[in-house]
DNA sequence: GTCGTTGCAAAAGTTTTGCACGTTA
DNA sequence: TAACGTGCAAAACTTTTGCAACGAC
């Protein structure tokens, strides 16, 4: 089929890409980060590591969860996935319970509440009238504080990884 | 001073509404949810449960962790305090690593990409630029999608507690 | 007095880590 | 072969839950 053959193809080029980038960070191909890669690549619903586990197990019966957890978090770190949530640790809280958006400092984790009446204003694009009902907007700023610009300046990023 | 008493009028005035909420809920005002709740007002930096429990348990010595999760819970419910995160469950992972947003299902979970170019021209408001330095907008858009809307027609919210 | 709430302890659930063995480059 | 990565087990950490005693209404 045309379509088995375009999705193999894109299967190979996915791989290629894969170890291009694992040459780049200096980091090994091993099976288990490249499976755990295709399933994540293969997949559409955002998978949690639990997920990409039960998955991976099929093709590698002996992976165990905990090199699942591990490889996500390199695979993250060299840019071949993505965490949904940036800044993913405790539940905060806040006492304003107004419709707001959110400044987070990536360095040190500070988030600010600002107001931007003009968002709520703009439509959002027509693609997402076919998703369902949108209600409300909520925008993560990513940036560095004031504060943390002045302790570090011209610092702009981590290296990733060991190169 | 003046200061002071507005801050105590403040204080007042938050107490007052925070007893009207609890009976319009028909819980019940204890001195651990009133100081909780006073401590997420007077804070100014999105704390932790732990850090409530900490702040509170100079007030209240006895007070224990699990009743600040559970009174967290409650508060949020009543639309006392916020969670930063509305979807805050296990961390995901995407294979698009290309600069995206979310549509998110409050129904489901199940999380969207979706791509708005035109979100990235729009500068953003002048407060932000004394926060500090901005780098990347990501917006989360809650709503339902269709599936589930097409399960539930018409349940648009599901009842607050127990009234 | 009744019933919701608390504190304690233990459990549940997610993620991380130490270590010996195995595998990649 | 020299590091690096994996699997196992245990730990760490956040959050939830069962239950008896307590306290608000």
């Amino acid at each position: 089929m045309t379509m088995a053959h375009n999705e193999d193809q894109f299967r190979q080029e996915k791989i290629a890409a894969f170890r291009q980038v694992c040459k780049q960070y200096g980091i090994k191909v091993t099976p288990q980060r490249l499976e755990i890669f295709l399933e994540v690549v293969r997949s559409n619903n955002h998978p949690t590591a639990e997920d990409v586990f039960e998955l991976v197990r099929k093709k590698l019966p002996t992976i165990s969860l905990d090199t699942v957890y591990r490889t996500l978090s390199t695979l993250a770190e060299c840019g071949l996935v993505a965490k949904v949530y940036i800044i993913q640790d405790r539940t905060r809280f806040d006492p304003n319970v107004a419709h707001h958006h959110h400044l987070v400092c990536v360095r040190c984790k500070a988030i600010a509440d600002f107001q931007w009446p003009e968002l709520d204003e703009v439509p959002l694009p027509p693609c997402v009238e076919t998703w369902g009902r949108a209600d409300a907007k909520h925008l993560q700023v990513l940036g560095v504080c004031a504060k943390c610009l002045g302790q570090r300046e011209g610092a702009t990023q981590e290296p990733h990884l060991k190169r």
